[in-house]
DNA sequence: ATATCGATTATCT
DNA sequence: GATAATCGATATG
């Protein structure tokens, strides 16, 4: 199996508090770039590094689901910080963000790209595709809609979780891996507000979801 | 290499 | 009834 980019071992990985979440989401969406998003659930662990991530702010930005008010569906990015909202796109995807701002102000943080780190092989089998050489790897967590079904995310088993407790089959934790060059541009897929630069990447990391442009 | 398009359903207008 | 925080396949340069 491929080395990380990133890292070779997987120390020690501790659950990122309550406080981190609940924040702006564009400080606590440029923090979790290099933390590690983990699935226990069956025997084999699975874990993979934070590399690409976009920003939604609450009530007050067009391109947020939170801008239709607090509804059956969003109601999770209302409440307090630092669990799963999961919403269902296209008739085909789920995709995973963490709610942040403190409890009856809503804000949250899309997940769009991974760096597998551990449970490749259980990753593959999840999204249906085979793995014959490290390029491949890309396709495992490389998108929102791609690292949901990699991990098994979907909204009725993860919306509401709470991702600051390792308690949880998902969590959010950091093993002392500090970013280095972070990169903004606009955020991907949407039609309003598109030219807020509030889109956050490792720059250079292959497990982004598009090249960035020069 | 980039461009375009169809799939498929929960949610909102 | 229209749209959507996507993906994968196909077409074209």
């Amino acid at each position: 199996m491929p080395e990380s980019q990133t890292s070779t071992q997987t120390p020690q990985i501790r659950p990122l508090n309550r406080a981190f979440f609940n924040r702006d989401p564009r400080r606590v969406a440029r923090e979790l770039l290099g933390k590690i998003l983990i699935r226990q659930a069956s025997r084999t662990r699975l874990t993979a590094r934070i590399v690409e991530v976009e920003a939604y702010l609450g009530e007050k930005d067009p391109a947020a689901h939170s801008a239709a008010g607090n509804t059956a569906r969003t109601a999770v990015l209302f409440g307090p910080p630092g669990h799963a909202y999961v919403y269902f796109i296209y008739g085909n995807h789920y995709c995973l963000n963490v709610s942040c701002e403190p409890e009856g102000r809503a804000g949250g943080v899309l997940f769009r790209a991974l760096e597998p780190l551990s449970g490749m092989d259980e990753m593959a089998r999840a999204r249906d595709i085979e793995i014959h050489g490290p390029e491949d790897l890309r396709k495992l967590t490389s998108g929102p809609g791609r690292l949901c079904e990699a991990f098994g995310i979907t909204r009725a088993r993860d919306n509401g979780c709470d991702l600051t407790s390792a308690v949880s089959g998902l969590w959010i934790g950091e093993d002392g891996f500090r970013a280095r060059a972070i990169r903004t541009t606009h955020r991907i897929g949407i039609s309003k507000a598109a030219d807020k630069p509030w889109r956050y990447l490792l720059d250079g990391n292959p497990f982004v979801s598009r090249k960035v442009r020069k």
